[in-house]
DNA sequence: TTGTATGCGTTATCAA
DNA sequence: TTGATAACGCATACAA
């Protein structure tokens, strides 16, 4: 390549490193080095370059559940549609590593260590081994994870602002009037699930309405604990409005509808559901009230935070702030 | 790392490279070098034993329109999700190259020479630059286009049997008794058209009816074309089978079924219809009969055929089956 | 403004 | 059974 262009080997690294800018190089010989490159077709090996400590515009993506699942319902698409946009606009092209989810030969004790052929790796799916995080981490490798996370120490995530999108959902309940408020949440503390917790309670203080410990009901197993009985239970102590947290399954969700038809119940007349976070796709019925997770805006986010680290600087703000949902599951209080 | 183990470099990468068992290392050195390796969280790094070993395992994906675009409905997603399985199965990890379709700083007239990053590249999406794509080839680098192609020649591709595939539907039209029967396509002579117009025409000759090029309606502006009067028409001549062609955006498709009832006719009771391809995803009524593209199994096609020529040998079988679809629009002749 | 020399961490070849 | 040593392709300090 250098021979055809009639330069040395140097000179073709600084004019397609772009370092042309600091060190000032003839237009004559940028234009052979150009010319000869695109000629030969001629690209700079990311191996190569990576290996001689520079950068390679590459950011890796992790994601510890297939990134293309059959089951589109627990697929990260929505998020790879910011992250696409955003690497782009940043210039980097994607890695994608693939069978770190499917348990086959690659998915090993040291897995997330092919991340560092790129310049920097997004983890997504919150069973990323922390061991292998912290490695990378401890290491100064630029990782930004998707989603809230406190372990390993110094790991750069990117999340959502539940606690402030809980907050909102439960003020518009307190504005309408209701005061004995139920939050029903699975038995999983993950950030995800506490930050939620927290603002509802927020949410209930900031409106001068006293809460506890006594008004989260958690459920391991959301069908056989979500009865007609225990909803007739609620009602009869006052109740007026329950909120669900949202999870994969959205077992509680449903459950808690069942459970409302059930018992010959009308949904917002006599009690209001609220839903923090987005119902499933096989929703049928009213728009439940509740937030929308920013999915692409979040992987935008987090890809903007992770060229912020690989360029050697600081993310900024780390969280995302949901969409309030107004719907149609919550009205006054009954009465 | 070799002098804390007290070994030479060579023994490391024989030890953590699993040529263990070829060169044979006495189990005492392997235990040093592996209790070493564990102490240190030593890993080898990627990038240098790419660049030793002048391949990286990983394939290139390109696609001429966003690969995950907002709008799903033109999204490469189900032929990702082949994609994924088969590079895992087959150990590459994939490089999406973003920002080709955004027309973004980066979709040059060069933009394609990013491939060669990869070990080899696949290309989706009809518009990929045949310039481009023939210096790659002309190169000896490894490209497979998803979907059949002739130009530049000696491009791999991989593509559906729309001719079986068509043939198959308009067989399951004569075997219901059906003799006169019209294709209505779109006006674009691509491969994926023509091939459905050949199986369309094979079709009825393997059952012994004849055909020719007056079976076929052609038309630019479906909406305009495809009016009640026509469709009046076709019956009156005899006419009592619809075949359509799919499109990305299913005019045609539509076209027919308002027609139909715009003209107060029942399908099949009035008229069969049958669709070359999968119905949009808001269609809704009776299933159309018709056959259903295997996008995840030609995006696995498409590794493997990649793979073949990444490991210097030749793709086999570039077809891959369609799957026919029984549905309820197609039903016997009237009367 | 450009070329020379050196090293990055690994694999592969050959010698011991 | 193991160890030197030479690539691999690039970036970078330094010399010209």
């Amino acid at each position: 390549m250098a021979q055809l262009a009639g330069v040395s080997q140097t000179t073709v690294s600084l004019v397609l490193g772009g370092k042309a800018d600091d060190v000032a190089i003839s237009a004559e010989t940028r234009r052979k080095v150009l010319g000869a490159a695109e000629r030969l077709g001629y690209v700079p090996d990311p191996a190569a370059s990576r290996l001689a400590a520079a950068r390679n515009n590459l950011l890796g993506v992790f994601s510890f559940t297939a990134t293309f699942p059959t089951d589109v319902q627990h697929s990260y698409y929505p998020f790879l549609v910011g992250v696409e946009q955003e690497a782009a606009a940043q210039g980097f092209d994607l890695v994608l590593f693939t069978g770190s989810s499917t348990g086959g030969a690659r998915a090993g004790a040291h897995a997330l260590h092919r991340a560092r052929l790129a310049d920097g790796c997004l983890v997504l799916g919150r069973h990323a081994p922390a061991d292998q995080l912290r490695r990378l981490v401890d290491d100064g490798f630029p990782v930004v994870h998707l989603g809230r996370r406190d372990e390993p120490e110094g790991l750069a995530w990117v999340g959502a602002d539940y606690v402030t999108a809980a907050r909102a959902v439960v003020g518009d309940l307190v504005a309408r009037g209701h005061r004995e408020v139920v939050l029903v949440c699975e038995d999983d503390p993950v950030p995800a699930s506490t930050d939620r917790e927290r603002g509802f309670h927020e949410g209930l203080l900031a409106a001068g309405v006293p809460t506890g410990p006594e008004r989260v009901h958690r459920c391991a197993d959301p069908e056989r604990d979500l009865t007609p009985a225990r909803l007739r239970a609620w009602l009869a102590a006052g109740v007026t409005a329950i909120v669900v947290e949202e999870t994969d399954t959205s077992a509680a969700w449903r459950a808690l509808n069942t459970a409302v038809s059930d018992a010959g119940l009308d949904c917002p007349r006599d009690v209001s559901l609220a839903l923090l976070g987005s119902p499933p796709p096989d929703h049928e019925g009213p728009v439940p009230t509740g937030f929308d997770l920013p999915r692409a805006r979040l992987g935008a986010a987090a890809v903007r935070a992770l060229a912020a680290l690989v360029a050697g600087g600081r993310p900024d703000e780390p969280l995302v702030e949901c969409a309030f949902r107004p719907g149609a599951t919550v009205g006054p209080p009954p009465r």
